[in-house]
DNA sequence: CGAAGTTATGGCAGCTACTGACAAATGACA
DNA sequence: TGTCATTTGTCAGTAGCTGCCATAACTTCG
């Protein structure tokens, strides 16, 4: 994969659209690692890039939004990944097959997202903000893996909330994982992809007794 | 329990700072469930009380904490609970038996606090920005919970993350549990309490089996 | 190639959340 | 009652974010 985030072959209107987005984002995290999350204005973002501030929130919801872009690309890619899988297959293996190409995708980025990552693991530590738009982040992947997982079952999220529980406990698991690579400032795809398979995996060996030595 | 909210003895300052604080929570759910959450404005709670903007801003740190701020009583229950029981009881037991050390100081609550709860669980119902302030709740009980899990164990959450798996799971069961009854617009206490100890009981014959199939 | 149509951009005006600094008021306490 | 500590109000300002309309840029089709 040559990463998520160039626009192959479309028209000149849409890479040029494409070419501003990710010059904002990188505008972005290079002020945020500079001079902080907060300081950072978004007039200073659209002035590096001369573009307007109008402009800025037709592409960005906001300063979180701009911070954690470049993460939705592989949620898709999970997501994706994950209705591809065999009705067959059980939760649990699906969803860490799953994570695997999202955690394949981010290995395999090119140098441009590979910069990206490590700037935005450098910035989540100890960015506040940042860190709640992760948990937003998660929240909404959850949400669509618990649905793709319970029509799997053939049940309705509503009418059943174990796929939800199964999901949401899988999705706390890998956030737990990303959560300790930024703690020990691990910041490259190539360090933090075996420590999250490392950390799911000893999810997979810890939780079961956990949950099963419940009175 | 007489509920969370009521200054029993204290000074004259004292009673009275709590009686504006809770007149603003009030005024703000109210508000925010007449007109919506985003249309209300800082300045029609204030009005409503009778009170400064600026003395608002020294209660709360915006309008996302107004409208939790009944549930940070019930969290800071949960981990006082936790941080009390045996040393040598298994996670998940320890969680349980605080939660419902929680579950029961909301069942228990007076009619001040139980229309607060209703008011609550009607808002975040359809309001994403105190969705997600729900999530960052969560999330910081979650460290608090983690840490308080591994001296437990004796060992420390950086050197050992399993703690913090089993705690993250645990809490990603309860906000599952939290979400159905919003969604399901349960919002009595009395219906409330039995359905969160419902789902987490469904999570204790679920997620075992869940984890156990990874291969 | 050029005109018509579509879509992105810029500029502006305005609202609202939130903060710092200083002055005024109000409960605490001798 | 007078002094002290704490809370409150006022004011001015910053910054995130949005709607509106004109203009510029790409696209498409004759």
């Amino acid at each position: 994969m040559a990463g998520m985030t160039d626009a192959h072959v479309a028209g000149l209107r849409e890479r040029k659209k494409q070419r501003t987005r990710w010059a904002l984002v990188d505008a972005a995290l290079d002020l945020f690692l500079a001079k902080g999350y907060e300081a950072t204005t978004i007039d200073e973002i659209v002035a590096a890039v001369d573009v307007s501030q109008r402009t800025f929130f037709r592409y960005f919801a906001g300063k979180e939004d701009i911070a954690l872009s470049l993460l939705t690309g592989y949620d898709t890619l999970f997501i994706a990944a994950l209705a591809e899988r065999p009705p067959a297959e059980p939760p649990v293996p699906a969803l860490l097959a799953s994570l695997d190409v999202s955690l394949e995708a981010i290995r395999e980025s090119d140098e441009a997202d590979t910069a990206r990552f490590r700037k935005l693991h450098r910035l989540i530590d100890g960015t506040p903000a940042v860190a709640a738009g992760q948990l937003r982040r998660f929240a909404e992947t959850e949400q669509a893996a618990a649905r793709i997982i319970a029509r799997r079952a053939g049940t309705d999220v509503v009418a059943d909330p174990r796929p939800h529980l199964v999901v949401a406990s899988f999705m706390s698991a890998v956030r737990v994982a990303y959560e300790t690579c930024v703690r020990d400032e691990i910041v490259e795809p190539a360090d933090v992809v075996p420590r999250v398979r490392g950390l799911i995996a000893l999810a997979v060996e810890t939780l079961p007794g956990a949950w099963s030595a419940a009175p």
